[in-house]
DNA sequence: AAGTGGTCTAGACCACAGA
DNA sequence: CTGTGGTCTAGACCACTTT
């Protein structure tokens, strides 16, 4: 425990052990917070802080004025949330690298227009990336984000763009939703993804909002089906 | 502040509602936790508490030497959640009609019974079903169950087969994993779809769990792009 | 009666963002 | 530098379950 992490934090990871290796087996109870305080060496508010990270994990539950049962072994599901593509194969642990072709200030086409909510002299930011696999293109992406947000041309694209939206400004995505169909490729992205045209493409349209409902980000991605696949888990 | 429920829920929920009035904007800063020490004249663990309970839900934001962000109004949205195609179309005001092509009990392909995590010698319930939408065929569906959870062959398979495995079982399905994918048609999807051999293809992949990670069901299903796109809502 | 988790206080020190 | 949230301690009292 020489380590610069918070204690909470080691004290959590080193239940968290105990737990899926079934020292601590599913159905019995932690010890007590008194026990893991002498055990660990720390105040009961570092074990209580411990203890209610494992709990909102859904592997423990505390029963007052009994102790702490065990409930499972391991983290369950996590949910999906809304992540971009690059975040999304780095879980996989898939390195991927982005391109950028294009960054310019324009009117946007209608169905950006649209899903936008915009004005009919609004204009947009539209960026076009291809991303890659080892050397091998896998998608072409088409971002369209208002000028209003304030996102210069200029910025590093490289980066995931809600880190650059949320981050540079005081803004937090809240929500999104994602529209997944099939087509077969156009020119463009046959050309962009070494396809044939006509040869069937995953496509994603990706709506992201702020709070209240203010879209921020509109993107449409066409994507080679036999390098990526769309995931999502979905609670009941 | 007279009610004998705990200090650190008062202090939340009186948070709470400054935010939801809109006294504390979002985009603002609440108080320093130090001036709400002193507000509501509790210590600084008990408002770290009511604080700790608001970023769960989402309404706010702590930023490390900066404040704590509000970067929502109320409880967000309701996210998607598992659906059938049915369920899901009824929502768009979609009537579907579902025909079911064949029943039968066998021994699982082999990419199944890994999915539904299935012994060597374990049987599965196959149902094939084509849906259409006006008449016109838009998805041919393959569904696999395993034998133990008691689905009989001869049950009203026109209906959710979800509420079939919930209803009837008293089993709780807690989530699921869709995974969407494009290829071109096969001739058995082509022939169901009306579809050429080769035309691009939505696929959707689906695997539902009960507690405790139990697979429940395996779903297969090939789907007309032009008639069908799968969307889903995701929070941040 | 003993022992548990739930709640609460009154301090303290830290690293670091922002001016 | 100043002020912020992040972390941590060493106490305390409570209500209630279990013995």
């Amino acid at each position: 425990m020489t380590s610069t992490r918070p204690l909470y934090q080691q004290v959590r990871e080193s239940i968290r052990t105990q737990i899926a290796s079934g020292l601590l087996p599913v159905g019995e109870l932690l010890p007590t917070e008194e026990e893991l305080t002498r055990v660990f060496n720390v105040s009961r508010a570092t074990v209580r802080a411990a203890i209610r990270d494992l709990a909102s994990e859904g592997l423990v539950k505390p029963r007052p004025k009994v102790g702490t049962l065990v409930i499972r072994a391991r983290a369950p599901r996590r949910e999906s949330t809304l992540r971009g593509l690059t975040e999304h194969l780095q879980e996989q642990g898939i390195v991927s690298e982005a391109v950028v072709l294009d960054v310019a200030v324009l009117a946007p086409p209608p169905h950006a227009r649209d899903h936008l909510q915009l004005g009919p002299h609004d204009r947009v930011l539209r960026l076009v990336r291809q991303r890659r696999i080892a050397g091998r293109p896998f998608a072409l992406i088409v971002s369209y984000v208002p000028e209003s947000i304030g996102i210069q041309a200029d910025e590093d694209f490289t980066v995931p763009l809600y880190q650059l939206i949320e981050r540079s400004h005081r803004m937090h995505i809240t929500h999104g939703r994602d529209v997944v169909g099939a087509r077969g490729a156009r020119p463009d992205e046959a050309d962009a993804l070494g396809l044939e045209v006509g040869a069937p493409t995953l496509t994603i349209r990706r709506t992201a909002y702020l709070d209240h409902d203010r879209p921020v980000e509109y993107v449409e991605a066409a994507i080679r089906p036999d390098l990526y696949e769309y995931t999502v888990t979905l609670p009941r």
